[in-house]
DNA sequence: CTGTTAGCGCTTTCAA
DNA sequence: TTGAAAGCGCTAACAG
């Protein structure tokens, strides 16, 4: 391709300066009816029998003009929009950021568009999301849920929409949710880790949230195996999931236990970061035969210097299991507020083998 | 707060099955017009001068049942959507991710919705999106271009759409284009591995996507500076931007220099994981005075044994011009297809102070 | 096979 | 101050 050539399309100087774009004008422009018209946009020809060459003039007067169906008015019509809402704590952070790429997908392959809007964390963001997404219209809601009690309950509104909640399963809600078996992945990394070192320290972000306090378990029953003693004086945990909380427990940590742990796992990477942070201030650089573990997951960890160990969610299969239930709830198929559990994933480092 | 209890506020049992949530019906329900209604709802009872005892019902009324009010209705009529489409390359690519997350941010601010929408850099799957988009009737539509010609002019159209392009300035383009100062970032990336190390190599994406061309030219510029003759042969390029294309790149280097580089920078993240691939497959592990260099950033770098340097673009920067730039169309001020640039950053981690 | 009609819920304009 | 009417572009139901 050759650079520098005038690339994009310019307003075709030939064509019309009006362009017909509703059904309404393509009906007056080639003198069909409406229904007609409709008929041949939306490939309902065959079915109704729409003569072949009253389909091919109008069809090659599309070709011609283009046409844009408007949504908008189907939506307001047919009181559904084909459209489903998107409510997350953080869309920056890479996790949410897979699952929405993942979800959207589905959505494009199913004809529907998402909403993404962004809670951060905040119970009266979240509550202005829901708002927002249902005065669109929105035929179906995916949360991640901030708050243990959502604001605006979608139920009882003039128009049904289907709703799944999803990372955070707080009890008690009336809606399906669906997680990663947070429990199982806690119990694998401080097995892996216990296994190494004999010992590990937690480092967690706010114990309640329920995906947080099951991890914990998972790392308390894999001290249990190990057959420790006073396992919950391993677990640090801080209010927020951020660097500087990462940092405080470890330095926590090193003061509690006097001196640097021999592995420990933080919940999240930005807490991973801030513990490795507050090693090098104290150490200037890692320990060699300090063993990482975290969840999530980033490629890079591959190249740290450590032996590293993550627990990633799938968020593929996570976004999959969530369009199910949602597409479920719009066919008018019955609803449990049950729990979808999906696997996570154990990685390691190579550096594993180097050793 | 106690885990446990019943926590998400359930379907009300004493209010009414039906709950109004329009206009109409809260209009029937209180006996009042439509257009009575409408105006407190709306916030103009002061302008309307709505007696202050009929204020109070009605408000009383949307306290009790709530209100939704319908924006699908509402963007068919006024023929405005308030709404703001985004088609991205990926939406996985942490830049994008940050991106998507400033422009919400302004957007909802401005009380506008963000429809996101994935390319896969494809231009099929880009005039898809497009469309999908002008179908919603959005009033505005960012960019990033994964193909020069785009597919499906928007200007033309029913309702007038806003556009500007982002990330990628192809050349001739009718709209306005924000874009990271990708030359001065190239430049002085490779300033930074020149003066360390008086050589380096660039390990790049497709060489006709203009951003990269760009950070080509800055690295050569550099070159140029440090009397290096042939610097065009220190450059390796690919169709793809991802991690086998890195791994192929850093191959392709070490073959035709006879030997690792003394430094490198990547076009990307996904680039550099795959350079840093092949150095282990043949090294074992980093050569300690190797110097890295990337564009793109990720907190992870500062932990890596190596010396590195990495340019990073500034998200939020970019999402206010470029949401400026919308706004000005929005409001009828002219538009140019001008070229809006902002400033990245070039950031090292802590490691250079060790040596 | 094709055309006509009514109405989704909102806003605007005009009347009372 | 409040009410009534028209119409945005579409779809469904029915009529020819």
């Amino acid at each position: 391709m050759e650079l520098g050539e005038t690339v994009v399309t310019p307003p075709d100087p030939n064509r019309p300066a009006s362009t017909p774009m509703t059904l309404d004008e393509v009906a007056a422009a080639t003198g069909f009816s409406r229904t007609t018209v409709r008929f041949v946009v939306n490939g309902q020809a065959e079915r109704y029998r729409i003569k072949a060459q009253t389909r091919d003039q109008i069809e090659q007067f599309i070709r011609e003009h283009g046409i844009v169906i408007d949504r908008t008015a189907r939506s307001l019509r047919l009181q559904r929009s084909d459209a489903i809402g998107l409510v997350l704590p953080d869309l920056a952070n890479p996790f949410f950021a897979h699952l929405t790429a993942a979800l959207e997908d589905l959505c494009h392959a199913a004809g529907l568009v998402l909403l993404t809007t962004s809670s951060h964390d905040d119970p009266a963001g979240e509550a202005r999301a829901v708002t927002r997404l249902l005065e669109r219209g929105v035929d179906g809601m995916v949360i991640a849920p901030c708050s243990p009690r959502i604001a605006l309950p979608p139920s009882g509104g003039r128009r049904s929409c289907a709703v799944v909640m999803t990372d955070r399963a707080f009890p008690g809600q009336p809606y399906p949710v669906v997680v990663t078996d947070n429990e199982a992945a806690g119990y694998r990394l401080a097995d892996i880790l216990l296994a190494e070192r004999g010992d590990a320290v937690f480092l967690a972000a706010s114990r309640w949230l329920p995906s947080i306090e099951e991890r914990i378990r998972g790392f308390l029953s894999a001290c249990g195996k190990y057959g420790l003693d006073d396992a919950e004086a391993r677990v640090f945990s801080s209010e927020s999931d951020d660097v500087a909380a990462g940092r405080r427990l470890m330095e926590q940590a090193i003061a509690s236990r006097g001196g640097l742990p021999r592995a420990f796992v933080c919940s999240s990477l930005l807490m991973f970061e801030g513990a490795l942070q507050a090693i090098g201030v104290r150490n200037g650089r890692l320990p060699p035969d300090l063993l990482l573990g975290t969840f999530d997951h980033h490629p890079l960890l591959e190249f740290l210097p450590n032996r590293v160990v993550s627990a990633r969610q799938d968020e593929k299969a996570i976004a999959r299991t969530i369009f199910r239930c949602l597409t479920d709830q719009l066919k008018n198929r019955p609803v449990h507020a049950e729990r979808l559990v999906v696997e996570g994933h154990i990685w390691r480092n190579g550096n594993l083998d180097d050793k």
